[in-house]
DNA sequence: CAGTGGTCTAGACCACATG
DNA sequence: ATGTGGTCTAGACCACTGG
């Protein structure tokens, strides 16, 4: 299911114009610029223009193609290009869809999601995709100061703006210091009522790791991207007043879609 | 010219053979595992066990295509995603080359870089591409608390583990606050001595920024990377110890050979 | 079922670096 | 002059999704 919902029949019309308006120009010289580059830098010049609405889908690859004239694995390139960078999104027997995308979303990773985030709180939101409980892992278990096997709840979401996607977390908590975890969760949809549920007022992010690497399936259903596509990962722990750890926390974000600021107090 | 000297004619030998090991085994069916990436496992695994040496040249692209029966395009694919992940560079007119990559290479980006670096001190060294000074543009300005078109000092250096690069920088200062820079660097090649001559004993991160992008045409030769390929950027204040700002720094780390850490102090 | 994107082949020409 | 990687074409079959 689309994050946003396509356009409509209406809009398939417009599509038709906009692929004329877009291709009507001749390509360059590929000697000055590749061909896939030029026709990269068109599509993605119309989307941020906003020639072509968030949501909408593309003409298929082959009429693309043809109305550059170019063959399809040329044009390939350049889709893949504008996936990559989160403009687009390829739903394999559906279609190419307009992805939309902040043109840049500066969060401060050592804060609250909502306290940290540019513009108005009220566009953001949250969607759980799964909670569940399991065996912790050797990750899971050092990073909580729990045993290897040991219980713990694993959440899954999705931090949402403007009905997109924009990044997911999966974060671990310990079962046995919130036996009450999902029923509190389930009213709040906020992690740190659970904790205040569970009388932990207060937490702090001790650590944050940020690295690079490329979309699995299930981040690529979650972010509503094209799997394989470069992303950034965050791994974060908070820990409580004591200084015990609380939660363990894995995210991931579209490569050039945001930029997280880490400030000296 | 490569990073690390490419081996030599002996092992040239030993890279045909290289060839045949890693294609003797048919390739499985495509339907549960996509042929390059079935390659991609294959030359991924071999690079990592050291089958392979560091700074070796692989055999031609149509070689090894033929190798494996499938078609260099296909081949390509496979060889475009470790050049991706860092493990091989493409050096158009030379060859494709193995390149040195640590497995995982952590750094605390909020303290100084030898400071927050894993293993043997002696094994990093730093490289310097070039310093000139240059008129201040909106964003250094900015940065720098200084007014547009004064005169800053550009240091463009790319940081060095075995031999092999592991991030470059490029680092802004108001000439003005610093005019011994040059002679002062030259003599150390270290920014804190160039600080120091000018009386600042201290000086401390106060912000850091990190994005994703793709390697630019500079960012790839620096880096010894396929240019286009992903990569983190990072964008960093440093302030004397009255709070004045005294550099700006912006990196760019190869995607996947890097972890920050942001620590909470 | 028809249409979509995903994969693969078999060629070809080019710009580039090196000997 | 030769060999390299970079680009492009013209086909083809597949798996998947939706009506």
């Amino acid at each position: 299911m689309p994050a946003v919902e396509r356009a409509g029949a209406a809009d398939k019309h417009a599509l038709g114009s906009w692929l004329e308006e877009i291709s009507a120009t001749p390509l360059g010289e590929k000697s000055e610029r590749a061909i896939w580059l030029q026709i990269y830098d068109r599509m993605r010049a119309s989307v941020e223009d906003g020639q072509i609405g968030f949501g909408a889908q593309l003409p298929g690859e082959h009429q693309i193609a043809d109305a550059f004239g170019v063959n399809r694995i040329t044009l390939r390139r350049a889709l893949a290009r504008l996936q990559d960078e989160g403009y687009l999104v390829a739903r394999k027997g559906v279609g190419i869809f307009v992805r939309p995308r902040p043109t840049r979303y500066t969060v401060a990773s050592d804060q609250g999601f909502l306290a940290s985030v540019d513009g108005a709180v009220a566009d953001y939101s949250v969607r759980t995709l799964g909670i569940q409980r399991e065996a912790a892992t050797v990750m899971t278990a050092d990073k909580l100061s729990i045993s290897i096997g040991s219980e713990v709840i694993r959440l899954d979401r999705v931090r949402v703006w403007l009905n997109q996607p924009i990044y997911r977390t999966v974060k671990y908590f310990a079962a046995a210091r919130f036996p009450q975890f999902e029923p509190a969760y389930a009213e709040s949809q906020s992690v740190a009522a659970v904790f205040r549920a569970h009388g932990v007022a207060h937490f702090e992010r001790v650590e944050t790791r940020v690295s690079g690497g490329f979309a699995t399936a299930s981040d690529a259903e979650a972010l509503d991207l094209t799997p394989k596509t470069p992303v950034l990962r965050t791994a974060a722990s908070n820990v409580d007043p004591d200084g015990r750890p609380i939660e363990y926390s894995l995210g991931t974000w579209p490569l050039t879609t945001v930029e997280l600021v880490f400030e000296r107090p």
